[in-house]
DNA sequence: TTTATTTACGAAATCGTTTTCGGTAGAACA
DNA sequence: TGTTCTACCGAAAACGATTTCGTAAATAAA
C-alpha cells in the first residue's frame, strides 16, 4: 500500500494543501463536514504524516533524549521504565545513548543534542565527568535538562535524587550496629556525587562511633574495567582478612564481593557483613539474601521526566531551586545479620 | 553563543549555500581552500547542522527503533547493549519502544514507524501478539526489519534466534537424570516462538523418557501481571508436591519459584529442583545457585543489529533465509543437583 | 588560435509540512 | 441598501538542508 503525502491528498480532495493540514490539525478554520472527509481520505489512502517536515517546521521535535553510563543494570533499566512511561503518555519518543562511563562519549551525545534533534534531555552523568561544559553549552540554548541519580552538583538545574548521605550513614551505623570492627566502603568515582556523598555518611558513621580511618583506607575505587573491577576486589576480599563489614556504593561491586566471597570461601554474614546500593530484585533470594539500600528507581525517572516535560511546556516546575529526593529504603536481610 | 545556519554561514563566507553545503559534505565538487574556509567558520560561529531538514530532504533519518516487551529484564538489557555497540558505531540513532507485552501498543508503534522517522526496525513481539499484519505493512514499506529472540514464526524476515528447542530438550534432560520424576514447564505464552520451541522440546524429552504427560499438565502458563503470576506460581509450588522438576521459560519465572519457595519452606534442589532460561548475572550467588541456560544476548542484540545495518545499506545480508541460530548454553549449577 | 574538458561555484527546485495573510461568500446589523 | 461580521478556504512563504543543472573561468587538447 502507498503513502500519501498532504500534497496528494489535497489533489483527491480538490482542496489546498493548507485546507488538509488544518483539518488534520483539527483547527476550528475548518468546517466539521470538510474535517470530516479529510480525516476519512486520510485513512483511506494511507496517509502518514512526515515527522521530519513537521520538526522542521514547528520546531518541535516531540523527542527527548535519555543518558544514561549502562542499561545493564536495574537501577537505570527500572529508570527508562518511569521515563518510559511519561514519554508514552504524552506522545514523545525516546532516544537512548550509552556513554558506558566515557566522559569522551558523553560529550560528543549531548554535543549532537544541540542539533535540534531533540526537546529535552535526562542525563545521568558518567563516574569520569569532571566537567560540564558540554552540558551549560546546551543549556545555554535553551534545551531543559534534567538530572537523575547522578548529578553534576556545580550546574543548576532541576535533579531528582535520592537521599544519598543519609543513606551511607544508616548502612555503615547498621554495620556498626551488627557488631563490625573495621568497615570498607567500595566506590566507583571520587568525583560522583553518588559516591562521595555515600561514602561520607559512612565517613561520618564510623567517625561518630570511634572507628575513623583515613579515607583513603576507609574507601575503596574500584575503577577500571569490570574486569579488573572484579579482580581488585577478590584481592581486597583475600588479603584484608580485618575487614568485616562492607558498604557497596553501585550494584555491581556487591555482586562482585558475592562472587568473591564464594570464591574464596569466605563466610557471609560470619567472617563479612554486606550491604549494598542496588535495586536487584534477586536480593532476597541469593546466599545469603543481601541487604540493600533500595532506591526508588522507577519513580526517579518518572519524576525526572515529568519534571522535563513540565519545562519543555514552558511552564516553571514547581519545585524550588533545590533537588527533589525520593528517599530510598534500607532493608536488612541475612548478610549483614549474626 | 548562538546557533547558525547554513545560510547565515553563506553569507558570513560570502559564498552560496549550495557551496557551503557540498564543502560540508566534503563534496569533489568545491576546492580544499574554501572547503577548509567552511569548516572554520562552521567551526567559529558555531553551526549545527538541523538534522530534519536533513532526513527531509534525504529521506533517510539516521535512526532506527527497537521495540522490545520490557527493558527490566536482563536478556533485554544486555541485547540493547549489543545493538547501541551497533548503531553507535554507524553513528545512528536508537529509539527505545516498550511494548509491556502488549499487543495494542505495539501496533501502535509499529504503525508510527511506517512515517519515515526510522530506516530500520529491531523487533521482540510481546507474548499476546498473533498477528503480523501491522509489520507485514512496514515491510511493504520498505523498511527493514528484523527480529531478535522473540520471532513471529509465519513473516519472513530476518532474524536472530538461540537453540530453543534444543535448549528446552536439554533442561529437562538434565532434570530427569537428576532423578525428578514429574516435571512442569512454566511458560508465559501459548503463542511465542520461543516458549512454545521451548515447551516441545521439555515435552520431547520426557515423552522419551516415559515421563509423558498431557500438554495441559505439563506446561503451566503464567500470563497475567507480575503480581498475578507470583500468586499463581506461589499456589503451584504451595499444592503440587507431586512436582519435583521445573523449566522456566522466562528469568523472571524463576526468581518467581525461588521467592515461593522461600517463603513457603521448600527446599531447593531436595524437594524441587529448578533450572531456568535466564541470563541473570546474580544466577550463581543465588541460593541455591541457580542452573541456567543462557541466551548470548549481547550477540543476538549485535548481530540483529549488524544484519539490520546491511540491509539499510541495500545488501543482502549474506546469510540464507534461515534465521540465524546463537545457541545457548546450559550451565548446571546446584538448583539441580542431588 | 580554436575547441574540449575540467574545475569551482551559484540559482533555484525540492523534501512535506505549518502558518500567515488574504479573500470571498453569506449572514447579521444599521 | 450599505456595512460589518463570521465562517471557510487558498496562495504562498516559511523551516533548513540537499541536489540538479547551468555557467564562467581555467586548463588541456587540437
Amino acid at each position: 500500500m502507498r503513502k500519501t503525502n498532504i500534497k496528494e491528498l489535497a489533489q483527491i480532495l480538490n482542496l489546498s494543501v493548507a485546507t488538509v493540514s488544518k483539518a488534520l490539525r483539527d483547527s476550528h478554520e475548518i468546517s466539521e463536514q470538510t474535517k470530516k472527509k479529510v480525516l476519512e481520505a486520510a485513512k483511506d489512502f494511507n496517509y502518514t504524516p512526515n515527522p521530519y517536515a513537521s520538526s522542521l517546521r514547528r520546531k518541535k521535535s516531540k523527542t527527548i533524549a535519555v543518558i544514561l553510563p549502562e542499561v545493564a543494570d536495574n537501577f537505570f533499566s527500572l529508570a527508562i521504565n518511569g521515563i518510559q512511561s511519561i514519554a508514552e503518555l504524552k506522545g514523545y519518543h525516546v532516544l537512548i545513548y550509552l556513554s558506558h562511563e566515557s566522559f569522551e562519549i558523553e560529550k560528543t551525545v549531548v554535543e549532537d543534542c544541540r542539533s535540534g534533534r531533540i526537546d529535552g534531555l535526562l542525563i545521568s552523568i558518567t563516574s569520569e565527568t569532571q566537567s560540564a561544559g558540554h552540558i551549560m553549552k546546551l543549556q545555554s540554548e535553551n534545551i531543559p535538562i534534567v538530572f537523575f541519580d547522578r548529578e553534576f552538583e556545580e550546574i543548576v538545574a532541576p535533579k531528582v535524587l535520592t537521599n544519598d548521605y543519609e543513606s551511607g550513614y544508616l548502612s555503615a551505623r547498621l554495620l556498626i550496629e551488627r557488631g563490625c570492627k573495621s568497615l570498607q566502603f567500595l566506590s566507583i568515582s571520587s568525583s560522583l556525587p553518588i559516591c562521595t556523598k555515600r561514602a561520607q555518611g559512612f565517613l561520618d558513621a564510623i567517625a561518630e562511633a570511634g572507628m575513623a580511618k583515613k579515607e583513603e583506607e576507609a574507601i575503596f575505587y574500584c575503577t577500571g574495567t569490570h574486569a579488573e573491577t572484579h579482580e581488585q576486589i577478590r584481592n581486597l576480599v583475600a588479603n584484608r582478612k580485618d575487614i568485616d563489614g562492607m558498604v557497596a556504593s553501585v550494584e555491581r561491586l556487591a555482586i562482585q564481593v558475592y562472587l568473591s566471597c564464594h570464591e574464596l570461601g569466605v563466610n557471609i554474614p560470619h567472617d563479612l557483613k554486606v550491604i549494598a546500593f542496588s535495586t536487584v530484585e534477586t536480593a532476597p533470594i541469593l546466599n545469603p539474601s543481601l541487604s540493600t539500600i533500595t532506591q526508588p528507581a522507577f519513580e526517579i525517572g518518572k519524576t525526572a521526566a515529568d519534571i522535563l516535560f513540565t519545562l519543555m511546556d514552558g511552564k516553571d516546575y514547581g519545585y524550588s531551586k533545590k533537588p527533589v529526593i525520593l528517599p530510598s529504603v534500607l532493608i536488612e536481610r541475612d548478610s549483614t545479620k549474626n
